[in-house]
DNA sequence: GAAACAGGTCACCAGGTCAT
DNA sequence: ATGACCTGGTGACCTGTTTC
């Protein structure tokens, strides 16, 4: 149904006109769109929001210099890298990668691992499916300019849209059109690349900042190379193609730095006219065609012109065609200013879209490296020697990614994270295992993991290793990183106190009381309590965003040690992360409801009552996760099993994006066959426990659909 | 994308200043938001969608005559009746009540039953929330109209918003259209008064009665009354578009979460001013006039511009005529705070009206009869006696579903529906057993009886009545009608060879083809084959939605055989239906793909590839059905199991709305425990199965997600 | 003191102008 | 004819005042 997308890279086949003389007048595009059909689905996943707003940072900027390769050197150096989006307070931000003729979506990345070539329209391909060919003339109902980036002649715009897609619809050979679709959720990134040119000095020569956290440092003064961008403001001074002064009282609308484009024609858009936004051009010509009602001369063509900023006045027809056909009309008028929560529930689309866009990338990076992310660049000043990323299987992969992650954090945050990196390396010299958020087996007894074993009976060799690999992976992740920053201290403590009382001993936690002015940021499941009524629903979302990035993290570390895990395609690892991430953490959160007091125990040590909870806000989902945390610790379930069911909660995610579904079959079974062993030894009479438990997958994936409904609901509307 | 569509029905609206010398112009409105939070999730469940048709028919109709206590008794009777919406999947049933003058949009009704008025509009309406009576002049952001009551004058609309949001556009003065808008979220309620003012009272009336779901008696005639309604709450706080972000200080009156519209343009108002309630634009255009004194400039045309929102600017001198003429005057200002008392009785009357709308009427309509519907409002005309609502344990009530499922048959259909009734009449006193969709049990034998009650070994007495009950209820069900019109046969032939050839014989049901023109109505699933693409989105979608209505009862019906389901409380019969409607279906359906041959075969015996579903806009929710039903039927149940299944996984549904939650468990750990041993009989060497089984769970719980999205997605961009 | 409205403010847009 | 600017009207918010 939802519409999809030409792929990727077929406009690098294309390469216009190469030689390319002129700068040719065309302006060139990109699109990509998020092909998800499961958009909505994807905004939700809470958890995982927080995660986005650090990708930016994990990343490295990408510095591309085409010129080698290129024709024309010196027009074709290409630019690539981070653009930043700046909405509202919150540095999120986006690759967005630049491209445009001959080999304009391959950029040679220079971090601290070898330099290498990489196709920069991937990573966002992937999540948003349209990739447009430079070619791309046409681009109208993009919602949002969020960030822009110029070089040589080429405009860079990152724009996300809310609730559309784009349909890339060709026209003759060269000129290609969109149409709207209506999607949900998911990203759009575009990118222009304008004809007439401005300068590529003019683009280059600042944003030589970055703001790059506490490590990463300017990168190598190259030409072409892009810097991320704290926003939008160079778009109106660069970027309008008439160099026009755009400074304060420009006529371009923008939002929050995002600046809006003519849906008729693409140009920038100066406001919302006649119910769409448009360019004084359209605006005017709309308004005589109404007005006088012109009857047009017939289009010379077959009356389909594609309708651009350069060539919007060659056929009236086809014009006021379309500025029909974008909606354009009397009665669509609207005075007055923007009514705020208009303006802001754009902001917070377009950050859902961004967070989500977000996701996967780090994700993926997280998992896997930062070798396998093309966008996970360091600078190269960092040392690239020991960051070189190592296989998964490697000892210090572990390390590696407790790295990586670190420098993901954004950077109100990274200063404690990286105070803790030291402790890290300690740890992984093979120091007092400590327990984590997800490392329910680090107690696994000898006699459990026999159990583990024992329950390969029905396909015996590969279980045993598995299990075996299982428990290796245990130990040595006992020894190693996993937490970062004051959430790693606080979780340790209570995990402490927690092992030290099994099964479940709330009153334990309950005596941490954390006084720390960053308790906000360790603690997920504490949007209220921690955070100021006053501030703006974005920046609530934000805090609370972030405050779970430690907790994804942890579950990425957990499903890394889950047996067979890795051996799953990135593909598969990602997209059961993303649909099982809330589930593993609802799990793991079940001992902080405490269901006969009626509290909520945050990560900080507070409880909170259920009533006050709701009296902010807390709605139907609190409740219901309470009723499952009670249905779960009436089971009585040790480490150990919740461990083991945490994994099968995790493999058994949904499966409607997964590649190798058998793949997940057999490990999902082999996990089952070892839980029920595992569930039969320990309750041997109790019969239902097993089936109970069963029974808890189907009311996690309902808790989680909940809390996707409730964050999107938070989200547009807060 | 601008869509819309006059509503089909504004032909017959009519005139409407019947009467109704001046038709006066203004048009004061009120609308009602609601603030749940799951808004969302309500709209998506799918399954639910088909329902919706028959949502009319299931609630007794409201008949209002305000002619008795109308001030103007010919021009300003108003009727109100049930109108479905329907939304979800579920039989979630939204009750809609059209609404109108006299005649508008309101037909009497004759069928088997009794004669009743219904309002036309509703088919409209809850596909499109398109129904506005002549007068409406503004209505942005209304999804859904799924209710609505008429009192003195006053029109009620419910609506709820799902990811659109549509605009009137007015059609001369009587005709209006509505565009479709994008928009996220959020349940609105809309409320219209009529024209000439009415006076408060008549808006106060009644509402004396409460939501007592069961009990509730046949409601009084009363010209007002509005009926009881469980979700009212829901309505309250924060979903609609215009409210800001922060509740507060609101610039828009409400009344506990309802709005109330410019008497002026019909936009919401943000208050009482000049003596009217008026929204801001003329408000602010009333105070410069008179201010000023300005003199505008004279009216283009005949100085009897209709004046709505959206072209309000247009004529001033209109305008400021149409302030006057709805009495804003300076010397009508009102300060200060609304008095207690009238704001007490707005209040109450407003509450009232909600309840009613919200009632889940159908469902509970459906599951215990007519009497439990609260609009169930008999025209005077009507034989009031005659309709009298039966007792919810009534031995007619299960005839009486029938026959009022059927009343609500669009008419188009009705005919061949009533045709039927008479067969049902039959049936239900005793004929020939047959088997319909959900009649698997019907099958079973003493053996499997046995082993059904051999089940509740763990907890014997209750067990036992229970299956035995079952069992019971399999006989007599095998009785009883179930299937109307011409699903009906089909069905039951495909049911009888399917039977013939168990486990599932799907080449005997490829065998059945029918030439019968009203093929596309009795075939679930089958959007595309049989749909006209020519024809617009929304009647696509229409006929999908009727093809599912049959089915969709047979789900009611199995639910209601299932031992200890009746004996949950309506609320949460009616709930576990809304979540679990469609995972029954799916696992029902499950014969009818092919892995083999990649084909699916509808309900009329019609094969079609899975490439030709694909190319018809079939997505991946298309592929996971295939992948369940492969794996489904690799398990090789037969149909006692099926059942028994069935059985579980609808009473596993979501629990999120559920009041009983243990009771809920009970009964599911009876049906669980009874399947185990059931499989456990049957698959004694496969041990596997039951968990297999259980884990099926989870993944129907995910394609009932997909599926909710996939629809969302198919009615916001068909 | 809170609720609720008149009036004020100013971001925004339709429409007009006029150099191009 | 176009479109960058200008002008005047609009209406979303805000402030001050009135009333309960």
């Amino acid at each position: 149904m939802p519409v999809q997308t030409p792929h990727g890279l077929q406009g690098r086949t294309s390469s216009v006109t190469e030689g390319h003389p002129t700068g040719s007048p065309t302006a060139s595009m990109m699109i990509f769109s998020n092909s998800s059909s499961r958009g909505v689905t994807e905004v939700v996943p809470a958890s995982t929001i927080g995660v986005s707003d650090q990708a930016p940072r994990g990343r490295a900027e990408a510095l591309v210099d085409m010129a080698s390769s290129s024709p024309e050197p010196k027009e074709t150096t290409w630019f690539a890298g981070p653009v930043s989006a700046h909405q509202g307070s919150q540095p999120s931000e986006l690759l967005v990668c630049g491209m445009g003729r001959r080999n304009s979506r391959w950029v040679t990345v220079k971090d601290n691992s070898k330099p290498r070539t990489e196709c920069l329209d991937w990573q966002i391909l992937q999540e948003t499916a349209i990739g447009p060919p430079h070619t791309w003339h046409h681009c109208s109902d993009i919602l949002f300019l969020f960030s822009c980036q110029i070089a040589r002649g080429y405009r860079f715009f990152c724009v996300i849209p809310c609730k559309e897609a784009f349909e890339v619809k060709e026209k003759d050979s060269e000129v290609l059109a969109l149409s709207k679709k209506l999607y949900s959720g998911g990203v759009i990134a575009y990118v222009c690349s304008s004809s007439s040119a401005p300068s590529p000095e003019s683009f280059m020569s600042d944003s030589s900042n970055s703001r790059s956290p506490s490590s990463s440092p300017p990168l190598p003064t190259k030409p072409s190379r892009m810097t991320d961008l704290p926003t939008a403001g160079l778009l109106s001074k660069r970027l309008h193609p008439r160099d026009k002064p755009l400074a304060a009282k420009s006529s371009i609308t923008k939002l929050n730095g995002m600046v809006l484009l003519c849906k008729v024609c693409g140009d920038v858009a100066s406001g919302f006219h006649y119910g769409v936004h448009a360019c004084e051009g359209c605006k005017g010509f709309f308004r005589r065609s109404i007005q006088q009602n012109i009857q047009y001369k017939k289009c010379l063509k077959t009356e389909s012109c594609t309708i651009v900023r350069i060539n919007r006045n060659r056929c009236q027809q086809c014009r006021f065609k379309k500025c029909l056909s974008v909606g354009m009309s009397r009665d669509a008028v609207r005075f007055g200013r923007i009514p705020k929560r208009e303006k802001q529930r754009m902001l917070l689309e377009m950050q859902t879209a961004m967070n989500n866009m977000m996701n996967n990338s780090q994700l993926q990076h997280v998992l896997h490296g930062a070798q396998t992310v093309p966008c996970a660049i360091e600078t190269s000043q960092s040392d690239s020697s020991s960051s070189s990323p190592s296989p998964p299987d490697s000892p210090r992969s572990s390390s590696d990614l407790s790295r990586d992650s670190e420098s993901v954090v954004p950077m109100d945050t990274a200063s404690s994270c990286s105070s803790d990196s030291g402790e890290e390396d300690a740890a992984s010299n093979g120091r007092v295992p400590r327990e984590d958020l997800f490392t329910y087996s680090s107690s696994v007894s000898p006699a459990s993991s026999e159990t583990l074993s024992s329950s390969s009976k029905e396909d015996e060799e590969p279980q045993r290793e598995c299990w075996n690999r299982w428990n290796d992976n245990q130990r040595r992740s006992d020894c190693e990183g996993g937490l970062q920053g004051p959430y790693r201290e606080h979780v340790t403590q209570q995990c402490t106190r927690q092992h030290e009382n099994l099964p479940y001993h709330r009153n334990s936690m309950n005596k941490l009381q954390t006084g720390g002015n960053r308790g906000h940021l360790v603690c997920p499941m504490s949007v209220s309590p921690f955070v100021d009524p006053c501030k703006p629903g974005h920046e609530i979302w934000e805090e609370f965003s972030k405050s779970f990035i430690p907790a994804v993290r942890e579950v990425v570390e957990f499903a890394k040690r889950i047996p067979g895990f890795q051996d799953l395609s990135q593909h598969d690892q990602v997209n059961l992360l993303k649909a099982g991430t809330f589930e593993v953490l609802m799990v793991r959160f079940v001992p902080l409801f405490d269901v006969k007091e009626r509290t909520v125990t945050f990560l900080s040590g507070r409880k909170y009552s259920v009533d006050l909870l709701h009296s902010m806000g807390a709605g139907e989902l609190l409740n219901c996760m309470f009723e499952f945390s009670e249905k779960l610790m009436a089971l009585q379930l040790d480490e150990e099993e919740m461990s083991l069911f945490s994994a099968v909660v995790l493999v058994s995610a949904d499966r409607s994006a997964i590649e190798n579904v058998s793949g997940v079959e057999a490990l999902q079974e082999a996990l089952i066959r070892a839980l029920r062993n595992l569930i039969m030894k320990n309750h041997s009479n109790e019969a239902a426990v097993f089936t109970k438990l069963l029974l808890k997958l189907p009311e996690l994936r309902s808790l989680n659909n909940m809390h996707s409904e409730e964050l999107l609901a938070f989200k547009i509307q807060p």
